[in-house]
DNA sequence: CGATAAATGAAATAGTATAACATGACAAGC
DNA sequence: GCTTGTCATGTTATACTATTTCATTTATCG
């Protein structure tokens, strides 16, 4: 799959996650809360870092890097894939974004400013990505790591399937 | 990190799982699994199949793709990539092998035969890899996941931490 | 201001994975 | 026996993902 091909299914209704809402106020709320933090932590939230935390928001699905570099690109804002790592890595380290393992992929963060242990369900047809709360699950994990004397300081939860819409279009 | 250059210190007891066993039990056992589930599924475990398990199993921890075809070559199994994706591919989806998505990695399943929803702690430390049992998480988002429509078909757990000998050598 | 740390620019390269097409092995059915 | 379909393999090329390295600039703080 080249970064340009990469599945565009993943809109509309899709891309705003299961559930409409309102895409603006979900963007503007991420945004201040990432400038806030920034603010709180001497954390530089520079022109690179703040464009691809917008175009996360913005796409409000799963990106590639080099999708990201593209549009960063495009915008003069830098070409080379570095540019790109580094202000996820950031953006990653603090929160505001995840990384999607099974996809080599990031998308934005959907409850900003909260210290939490995500999961995510990730369509297998349309490539849409639906984060939900783990705790639950780093409870139950973390039972069978103490028994083993594993210290747990991560937890990556991802849920392959089918989202709503691409079920139904299963079934048509 | 180079192929060659994986982290090799997941070796001797940190291989093992955190706890000791006879390991060509465990190999032996699990190759038979595999023979007699391909037989009885009509699948083929061909030789490089067959050995890429072998191989998964001796190592006792994750490989990597290249590693495997690595070995491959070097016995004349075969020299491209697709002879290890090919392969590995089979061993995932029968569940002989899985995939440790965070690594980019594949590590041989520690409870053949059972069909199961696998969960990893890896030490970021040495590399290690454990496999547990998922049961518990899966149920608690299957909620989460009914609520929102999806259908989940198979979930990625993976814990990232310290196993217990590298919390050991961290206060050292 | 000057020292230090953090961020960026830029080039090269490493590491992971798949597409595409050809060939071979073998079993099912005529 | 021959054809046909299916599954596995061989081979080449290429695509996609990510990091190393070093030079340079910019922010921060004493």
């Amino acid at each position: 799959m080249t970064s340009t091909n990469r599945k565009k299914s993943a809109n509309a209704d899709a891309a705003k996650g299961f559930a409409r809402h309102d895409h603006d106020d979900c963007m503007s709320a991420a945004m201040s809360a990432a400038e806030v933090y920034c603010a709180e932590h001497s954390l530089q939230f520079t022109p690179v870092r703040r464009r691809v935390l917008e175009i996360l928001l913005q796409e409000h699905s799963a990106l590639g890097a080099y999708d990201i570099l593209e549009k960063l690109r495009e915008e003069g804002l830098g070409s080379q894939p570095p540019v790109a790592y580094r202000a996820l890595d950031f953006l990653v380290s603090n929160g505001f974004v995840h990384k999607i393992e099974r996809m080599n992929a990031f998308v934005a963060c959907a409850h900003p400013g909260r210290d939490h242990a995500p999961a995510f369900m990730i369509c297998r047809s349309c490539d849409m990505v639906a984060e939900t709360q783990t705790a639950p699950t780093k409870e139950s994990f973390n039972a069978a790591a103490q028994a083993a004397g594993f210290l747990i300081e991560r937890t990556v939860v991802e849920a392959e399937g089918l989202c709503p819409k691409c079920q139904k279009e299963d079934t048509a």
